[in-house]
DNA sequence: GTTGGTTTCAAACGAATGTTTGAATCCTGA
DNA sequence: TCAGGATTCAAACATTCGTTTGAAACCAAC
């Protein structure tokens, strides 16, 4: 390729990391696939770790950027109004499964992130944390504004709830073909189905647990 | 401690690999927590790999006994009428989020269980095909009978929508706590809570794509 | 008490890991 | 053209990995 080394070893760890994982993945598989010298990932970046991070800010920056954008967009439109949780929903996990269908590098990186979620390591945690404060600031009063009779606890475990679904959404047909053969190449069918499952699962009877919480025991239905 | 090595070795591997991964979990660190020796592992179970099958094994094989006596007992009372969905989502997923809320060693199997899930080693996905074979089969049955309005196609995204849900419920704060302080300390509310979002997300409206065929569409769209 | 099989132990094995080194090579600006 | 920083390269670094070995320790049966 034309690329520079730098961008070459980054995709190939993009790739090598969404399919074997952040301790499986070696620097002699990286550079081989990038067709690069061994110390070249210590050269331009200084360690593995390092070099992990960079894969993961390069894209998730701009990620939680474009998810924001949705979120202040629909909000201009909306104009003080609550926004629908529909939208909301959309902003955050709508930009998210159409970045995974993007077939240049998006959803090699969004399966990567979907698994490292389950597989935190220490130092992943640290800038996952930081790269989300913004977004999860944002859209957790959105959502607060937007389903005021949920109560926020409930809605943060739907969220996590969500989460889940998304990950597994993205994170390929590897765990589907458990149950058996199924047709995964449509992008736009697969953001169809998810999000009438989220919204589904979103605006779901509230739990009983929250009727001996003294609000309101007639508030069955969410939103 | 009074139990004997082999057993020590499962419960500390269990442990280490829900918090290490499967990969970054060395055999030294597994025989230093189970106080014993190294080459301990090689004599009682011959290898890495076949220890990590081992302690897949012991739980899960029970994990899908209870699964399929509990849709067994559900079928046995409605006598041959098709069960109410929330049954057949209490029998799966409610069995396993009542043994994720097993603090004696279920919550580490389940949470280790979710982790591998999203990172899947070909030897590990190779011996979880046999392990979920007869449960899936008897599960996608029972979910057909139930929901015969609901396409194949689209039911079996649910369902795994809905593992990526259990998957996040089981798996700890680790990610939720990105979301802000939570209290994740309530089995029983954790269970009530995952149902509801579950049953809100298997019983959403139908996406819009089921117009067209299953295979390569010729037209792509109406209109 | 001695035997024979089971289990534990310290030590070492080769292979693979991330990192470092110092010389070669490339490339740009004067 | 040539100097000098940027980049690449082969080789080796010290660790750590899973596994193997052979002797020591344990333990029930006779």
């Amino acid at each position: 390729m034309e690329t520079d080394t730098r961008s070459r070893i980054l995709d190939a760890a993009e790739k090598l990391l969404m399919r074997h994982g952040l301790d499986a993945t070696t620097l002699r598989m990286i550079t081989t696939e990038a067709q690069a010298n061994l110390a070249a990932v210590n050269y331009h970046f200084g360690s593995k770790e390092a070099l992990i991070e960079a894969v993961f800010r390069r894209r998730l920056t701009w990620l939680n950027e474009q998810r924001i954008a949705a979120l202040d967009a629909f909000e201009a439109e909306a104009g003080g109004a609550p926004l629908k949780p529909r939208q909301i929903v959309e902003a955050f996990f709508g930009v998210a499964i159409r970045m995974a269908a993007d077939q240049n590098g998006g959803q090699t990186f969004m399966r990567l992130l979907g698994r490292t979620y389950t597989e935190p390591t220490d130092f992943v945690r640290k800038f996952l944390a930081e790269e989300y404060a913004e977004v999860i600031a944002r859209f957790k009063a959105a959502f607060f504004k937007a389903l005021p009779d949920v109560p926020q606890e409930e809605f943060l475990w739907r969220f996590h709830f969500m989460m889940g679904a998304l990950s597994y959404a993205i994170s390929g047909a590897d765990a589907l073909r458990l149950l058996g053969p199924i047709d995964d190449s449509d992008p736009d069918a697969l953001y169809a189905r998810l999000m009438s499952f989220l919204i589904g699962g979103l605006r779901a009877p509230l739990p009983e647990i929250h009727a001996k919480s003294a609000k309101k025991p007639r508030a069955r239905r969410a939103a």
